[in-house]
DNA sequence: GGAAAGCGTAACCTATTAGTTACGCTTTTC
DNA sequence: GAAAAGCGTAACTAATAGGTTACGCTTTCC
């Protein structure tokens, strides 16, 4: 996932997704590389679970799936200081994995280590 | 800065750093890998601002800088669902949790879930 | 002053990544 | 049914990233 937002051009490609659904040719023509090389930033998105294909006939549409982002905004918020929702998450986080805990009660006592 | 945080041992290391400062050998003795190693993602982590470094005598401290993970959080946040604090909820639970477990055992070998 | 501690850098090797061209598979169009 | 449109995949190449060992520079310690 991280991994998936290092690149400049897949990052480029989530800001054209955020404004609807586009066909991959729609997004390769945006780009001076080559279609293919676009085409496996797709993939690697897909694989990601950032972006979402939908097969219309001949055409491939992608679009957002906004889910994965929130994991790593909720990692990010570790570091973030109070400020908008970012501050909500951190602030939810002890709650919410208390609930989760108590509700698994017992089970999975991973441990510390220091590979 | 996108690609730095894209490496798990940088990321590990920004982790690390969340509860104060920490000498360079005090940060590779956390790793597997050789002091050498961590000490060029330290130069990375440096050079691209999100952290900083204070010569004390022989040693090296390294401590976070907040301020550029805000850039990130901003651009970030243009992918989050503005709206529903029970999607919200919903969706995160699962992420937070990670996040908390990942922060307790400190390997994070998970993210890649290869749809 | 010399040994050792603490770190960074250099040189080198390998695995991964991002790009290219060539090609193949469906679906539409005429 | 053949041509063309739309995309993905394969094979290959060049660049980059991340790891290792060897080494050099300061600062502390005796």
């Amino acid at each position: 996932m991280a991994g998936a937002i290092a690149d400049p051009v897949r990052r480029q490609i989530l800001v054209l997704l955020k404004d609807g659904r586009l066909a991959a040719g729609e997004i390769a023509e945006r780009f001076a590389i080559s279609r293919p090389a676009v085409s496996r930033h797709l993939r690697v998105l897909r694989e990601s679970g950032l972006v979402r294909a939908e097969l219309v006939g001949r055409q491939r549409f992608y679009s957002l799936d906004p889910e994965p982002f929130t994991g790593l905004a909720a990692w990010l918020a570790q570091f973030v200081r109070p400020s908008g929702w970012e501050h909500h998450l951190d602030a939810l986080e002890t709650e919410v994995y208390r609930t989760r805990r108590e509700r698994r009660s017992g089970a999975e006592s991973r441990e510390e280590h220091t590979a």
